[in-house]
DNA sequence: CCAAAAAGAGCTTTAAAATGCACTTTCAGG
DNA sequence: CCTGAAAGTGCATTTTAAAGCTCTTTTTGG
């Protein structure tokens, strides 16, 4: 999962989950400008950060191994 | 997937595969120490850091939900 | 339409990550 | 056993993340 695809993943839940930034800083303990820096594609947060918010948002980072991606056809998730 | 369990599973799967850390720094374009600190638990790396390690091992960084986690059971993976 | 909420962004300071170098300790293989 | 390789660790410097504050722009709901 490439960065940017983490960034929109934890950006859609939090919209799904209708919580704003400031909220999920508060509740994730994480500065809001932070969050914000991340969320915009501009920052580049330390692990136990991230584990942070994704943990607010019900979701966890896990280790996989990586998918195979055929040349021509790239299937989404 | 808590830190530490990533930290093992980084160390486990570069065993796996015999790279020396060395080897991984050079290849993953991430300085000795970093890896190093991070292997040790005392590294707390950015996310860019730890895609770049995790891509030379075939491995990737998932957002998934959260497993339930019983009270009393804790089944490991 | 309008006002409040939410998001975007500049700025600065502090803390921490990144990393090269050197040295020590442990491990593995001959 | 011995030696070289690999891992562990201290140190210092540079770069960057973290984050509070403030202001601007966009969005949303009445």
């Amino acid at each position: 999962m490439h960065f940017q695809e983490i960034i929109q993943t934890v950006k859609r839940r939090r919209e799904m989950l209708q919580v704003t930034q400031e909220e999920l800083a508060r509740l994730s303990g994480v500065g809001l400008r932070t969050l914000k820096q991340f969320e915009s594609g501009k920052g580049n947060p330390t692990l136990q950060t991230i584990e942070k918010i994704v943990d607010v948002l019900g979701l966890e980072l896990v280790l996989s191994v990586k998918k195979i991606s055929y040349a021509t056809s790239e299937n989404s998730i």
